[in-house]
DNA sequence: TTCCCTAACTAAAACGTTTTGGAAACTTTG
DNA sequence: CAAAGTTTCCAAAACGTTTTAGTTAGGGAA
């Protein structure tokens, strides 16, 4: 045995071959599963067996195969996120956003995020296959539509996974969110209470449950209000962001004399706000503009604050919690994980929020609107 | 042998174990040889069995365990991208265009990319955990720096690995790159052509390699017309993005009497026009304004059009590029793969491109300038 | 008939771990 | 001193593939 030993490690540089258990197992004289019960702090070896294995480990630049422990323990440590790539747009950015928090996450925890795109009808072929082919541990979906097939795949499968939005039947799995129903809930009271009489409301693809329960704050407000729903016109970006926001900015000035915009994205604020400079319309002057802000790190609003008033809400945060929420649900069985990230109001110079703080009390039960009211209540908060 | 089958595949259902080899094997009564070499086309194998294999395969939804190929393949068909996370910003939002390339790329070739984060220095560590556990096949390198340390790492690793941009030492690997001198010594000459007298150049930041070229391709041409240095000055936007088109354009305007200034990104363009249209600095009217534009789906440049010089060159096609390369690499010893995207010129009404038919030919050998301008010369083109 | 060749198949080893089910040596207890 | 624990170690099986090194059967040539 000794002598096997010594030819091994002599030959360990030889083509670049990976320095293994069994190199460890011949240099140090003890069997394999000494060191690989060592190594993963099993009480069973001695205290100085245990120092000496994880020295010469470390010495000799060890690290367990990957695809050897996953083969056995049947765990990967490898998280799936599948992008929509339907027509040649693709890719939202404020994606970036989302995932320097979710890679951030998933360092600490040693977590791997494999990414890959899809058209939507392909997208459960990949989903299949990372199943079966063992090569996941969970799922990151993204932008649900109602009734989205893909919880349903993997709900079905059994498999964890985590949604970032959610849909109406949003009981049974984990979610991240914002209180998007609460949030246009707030801001529409805001501008009516501030006098504001004929508002654009220029939101998101209405085929995403996101846009539907913000489309779902600002009519309950109306209704709340007693006042008819055409006192807000929406829009829909259909395709999101690429020069949406310039285009329907036109257009809702066009057709409406309108006094306030409300943007789904500062994105399209941004953009729009070009529009409305051409039209001599000043934001937070002769006309009232909020918009929710995603805090991009690539778009700097500080020229904006002041004249616009924003809902603020982090989507770093966002995809950390995602991932943590997720890694947790894959190591122990654990009951769906739904958090809300907390949103904050940053108000234009113009704008008089005390409204808020007297707002009805936004209560529970609301069958068909997406956003659980009794989580929005108490974490939703203002500055 | 025959009972043990039957058992085996009623057991299928339970615990959602997947379909095996094995299952495959006692259903058709053939060895596990045969079944996996007729699932990789081996030719010994009859047609008959061959056909019958694969149609069972496909109704069980058989689906070759990944870990266990990899473990024997010593091939995972997973590609790693590590981003730098350095401080709480992170990211650079031309990111997604890329990213977009690479993973339709990937698709395409069925592999997968592994993203994650960290900061700088520990990036490195990354690197060698990936190589030591076998977990991937290959590296994207990004963004790289003047004699990078992954460079350094992956060269000496010996491991397949390709770079988004390049250094000046660009010869033993490979690397996707614009021809960014070429890009702005035309430029230069371009604007200089047009009367232009003062310009101010809002680069990226100095440290990564592209914006070195980028300058490098300014000052030569200046030499070449005799002009000093000076006419152009530069200023680096030393986190890119975030605000600095503004800022940087507040501080240009105030601090000279330019008539032209060139962006390094569309981004800083966009956000410095809006700085410039405070001082009542029109584009294309009072002031001469040229980016780069790495055509970042979400950022509408259309309206722009006409006013603005564009240097357009499309980032989705580096990425198709850049995995492509990297691919062919890992499956069979290529020599690196060096590839120029095109780039193209779209001028502004008011700039007249007829100069840039006459310029001077860019000669090979600048020995510490960044860019080789045998490739530039041939592949950069001109709408 | 015998020998060789080819086509079609297979048993067993290997990949590098973890896990199972002990065994040996040493300590404590009565 | 024997019995009963404890501590520390280990051989072998298992994970699900691919690959190596065949074997078998059948057909054709001599």
């Amino acid at each position: 045995m000794q002598q096997q030993d010594n030819f091994r490690v002599k030959k360990r540089k030889d083509n670049n071959r990976s320095v293994t258990i069994k190199d460890l197992s011949a240099q140090l004289n003890l069997s394999i599963t000494t060191i690989s019960r060592a190594l993963n702090n099993y009480p069973d070896v001695g205290k100085d067996t245990k120092r000496r294995i994880i020295k010469t480990a470390q010495e000799l630049g060890y690290r367990p195969n990957k695809n050897a422990q996953r083969l056995v323990t049947k765990r990967t440590q490898n998280i799936a996120w599948v992008q929509a790539d339907n027509d040649d747009k693709f890719v939202d950015p404020h994606f970036v956003e989302v995932m320097a928090g979710v890679l951030r996450g998933a360092r600490e925890k040693n977590y791997d995020i494999i990414l890959s795109s899809d058209t939507q009808q392909e997208q459960l072929n990949i989903y299949d296959r990372y199943v079966k082919d063992n090569s996941v541990d969970g799922f990151i979906v993204d932008l649900p539509q109602e009734n989205d097939q893909r919880i349903r795949y993997l709900l079905e499968a059994e498999k964890p996974f985590i949604v970032h939005s959610r849909d109406s039947l949003c009981e049974n799995y984990s979610w991240v969110d914002i209180d998007n129903v609460g949030n246009f809930y707030k801001l529409t009271h805001l501008f009516i209470a501030n006098g504001l009489k004929k508002i654009a409301f220029i939101n998101g693809d209405n085929k995403y449950t996101f846009a539907q329960a913000r489309q779902n704050g600002v009519e309950m407000a109306l209704r709340e209000l007693d006042l008819p729903l055409s006192t807000v016109k929406i829009y829909n970006a259909t395709h999101p962001m690429a020069n949406a926001g310039f285009q329907l900015t036109k257009r809702a000035l066009a057709e409406d004399n309108i006094d306030a915009i409300i943007y789904s994205s500062a994105l399209m604020a941004v953009e729009g706000n070009a529009a409305l400079i051409r039209e001599n319309r000043i934001a937070g002057k002769n006309i009232a503009i909020a918009s929710m802000d995603d805090m991009l790190n690539y778009l700097d609003l500080s020229q904006y604050e002041g004249s616009f008033t924003f809902i603020r809400s982090s989507l770093r945060d966002a995809g950390e919690k995602l991932i943590s929420s997720l890694i947790q649900q894959c190591e122990e069985k654990t009951p769906p994980l739904q958090t809300i990230i907390p949103s904050y109001f940053i108000l234009a110079d113009n704008i008089d929020g005390s409204i808020l703080e007297n707002l009805p009390k936004l209560i529970a039960d609301y069958p068909n609107i997406i956003g659980n009211m009794k989580n929005n209540a108490k974490e939703s908060s203002i500055i």
